[in-house]
DNA sequence: AATCCGAATGTTATAGTGTAACATCGAAGG
DNA sequence: CCTTCGATGTTACACTATAACATTCGGATT
């Protein structure tokens, strides 16, 4: 567990180092895992580490046929399907599109907030929200095993630039 | 405001009571909103209502065509649109459907419990949910214009008989 | 080294989801 | 009557996703 602030894809970071340490984890992870991280799957999450942004399939394909791979959409979806059963990789469902995890190994309910502005989307730590659910549905006597949280809105930067125009 | 229990979608219930409570509601609203309940969206709104279910545009054009409506899909989306707009749908993106809303004219911050074996969905109060959300989002200076919650899980009419299985 | 095996990738083809753009219809008001 | 605007019909297409099969590659076995 790190004591990093939460989350600082809306603010302007040190992104080599913010993204190269998401990629350190991923590889620490699938070790243990005893999963492969291939050439496909390797370029794919480094696709997505390169932003804080969710891009969808077809975009991470067109990305990875420039560097020789194939150009065929099975090769982006399969790369980013094991990427997301490994917890490399979170589906933005409201935008169909895919988003780096930040903090892979670790356990986390997380909560994305997506900037309908700039288009950034930031993993928030969701423990109290993953709690509020498992106690709606247990009140419902309804099991979960996955879940989903987004929120669509503005991000702190676009906030101002917007309320002014 | 109703002080019915949660949401029944996972119990035997009195569904024509159910489904003509949630239309006379909607009926209310727009009304209220001066907004018309044309013909296709009644029908629509009729059809989602039938059933605890999520219900994909292309279901809801099949069965709008077999009453006459156009079966062209901007038919069917026009009319889930419209009625997500009035509040009176909600989309379930895990499953690229849609689902009536069962108590509209309320405000609500609605969590959607998805049973993943007989595909009933409820909507769960989740106002603890929303506000969990609203805090972390605050935290990190975002603020929400719309937020999705959404589990997949198994209900309680389903969770033993999996179990046995 | 030769062979086998299973996982990963490449490729073809197609299914499923969603919208842009324009034509037509119809009710409410002038 | 006739204009107007919202709603519906229709055509055509864009985007998202997966099934199915062929090929390749790396490691284990002999």
């Amino acid at each position: 567990m790190t004591d990093e602030p939460a989350d600082l894809a809306f603010a302007p970071h040190d992104h080599d180092a913010c993204a190269g340490g998401a990629m350190a984890r991923a590889e620490a992870a699938l070790a243990g895992a005893g999963q492969r991280l291939t050439p496909v799957r390797r370029r794919t999450l480094q696709i997505l580490l390169e932003s804080h942004r969710a891009l969808g399939a077809y975009e991470v394909l067109e990305r990875l046929a420039l560097d020789g791979y194939g150009n065929q959409p099975p090769v982006a979806y399969r790369a980013l399907e094991f990427l997301e059963e490994q917890g490399l990789v979170h589906r933005i469902r409201r935008l169909n599109a895919f988003t780096a995890c930040m903090h892979p190994g670790e356990v986390h309910a997380s909560a994305f907030l997506i900037c309908r502005e700039c288009h950034a989307v930031a993993e928030a730590p969701a423990a109290a929200v993953g709690q509020a659910l498992e106690a709606a549905a247990r009140g419902m006597g309804f099991a979960i095993e996955r879940s989903t949280v987004e929120a669509l809105g503005l991000c702190p930067g676009c906030r101002p630039a917007v309320a002014v125009a």
